[in-house]
DNA sequence: GGACAGGTGCGGT
DNA sequence: ACCGCACCTGTC
């Protein structure tokens, strides 16, 4: 495969081991110290940094500009979101090369139903093996499948896979996906679409809100996992239960919930390496 | 070898 | 509406 270099952008807004490893996407892998391959429905990209510069190499330049989000001002939002308060600035300042991807919807449904109670490495592990079986042939490799191919597929084949107890999710969801119209989401506010996400089987808070932020570019949600319950407790005001915290956080950050959640993953989980509930 | 994973569905109050 | 609980399985 000999892709073509498509654009160049400037690396400090755009760190890509950081815009990956930050857990919005499961479909990517480390090619070298500074080069990444990253894959999103049937496309294909390597981003290499080289100095202050990020190279991406890819035959649909267009399609993965709009991926990477190039263009929208990082600067702008690093810089609001670190005047907000002391802890803000630190994760803001240390996630500052994140960018929110423009990801498939369809992908992200299905790949954050497995993420549902499960580990980065085994979601990895599970979503590859189910583009293996299921997904078209690519001249990168294979697609990830259409909601009516994996409709088409029994509960038992997504076990075989090592989707475990979700392996019925996956299915149910698919075949409400048949026929479904996803761009009726757009219409809706995020609340609205969040609950009507959330009569999918597999599909929770926490999923919807990923489905939102990755899926449908909704800045206004804000996940919230064991790591951000952590966050919560330790950085904090206490007092709300943790049903509640995802509209504290909402309240607190408004428009820029989604990117300060991705901060706030990003650096609990760099340095609060420890069990949950327990203060570093 | 046990606890933990980017939680959710379900049944019981 | 709001608990408490079981749950596949790879990884640490």
């Amino acid at each position: 495969m000999n892709l073509p270099l498509a654009f160049t952008y400037d690396s400090e807004y755009f760190n890509v081991k950081d815009t990956l490893e930050c857990g919005q996407i499961f479909r990517y892998k480390r090619l070298a110290e500074d080069r990444y391959g990253v894959y999103s429905l049937d496309k294909y990209a390597e981003a290499a940094t080289v100095g202050d510069t990020v190279e991406v190499y890819t035959d649909d330049g267009e399609y993965f500009r709009r991926f990477f989000d190039l263009d929208t001002d990082y600067a702008a939002k690093v810089k609001r979101i670190s005047a907000l308060s002391p802890i803000m600035r630190r994760a803001a300042e240390y996630g500052k090369g994140i960018r929110i991807l423009h990801q498939d919807l369809t992908e992200m449904i299905f790949s954050f139903i497995i993420s549902a109670n499960n580990n980065i490495k085994r979601i990895q592990l599970i979503i590859d093996r189910i583009c293996d079986r299921l997904g078209a042939d690519t001249p990168y490799g294979k697609a990830f499948p259409t909601a009516d191919v994996i409709a088409a597929s029994s509960a038992e084949l997504f076990a075989e896979l090592g989707a475990g107890y979700r392996d019925k999710y996956i299915v149910a969801s698919a075949r409400k996906l048949v026929g479904y119209d996803l761009a009726s989401l757009d219409k809706l506010d995020s609340a609205a679409a969040r609950k009507e996400l959330m009569t999918f089987m597999g599909v929770g808070p926490k999923v919807a809100d990923c489905i939102l932020l990755f899926g449908m570019r909704r800045g206004d949600v804000f996940p919230v996992d064991t790591w951000l319950k952590k966050v919560y407790h330790t950085y904090f005001e206490q007092g709300h239960k943790d049903g509640e915290i995802s509209t504290f956080f909402c309240n607190l950050f408004g428009d820029d919930a989604g990117l300060c959640q991705q901060y706030l993953f990003y650096f609990q989980r760099k340095y609060g390496q420890t069990t949950p509930n327990t203060v570093q």
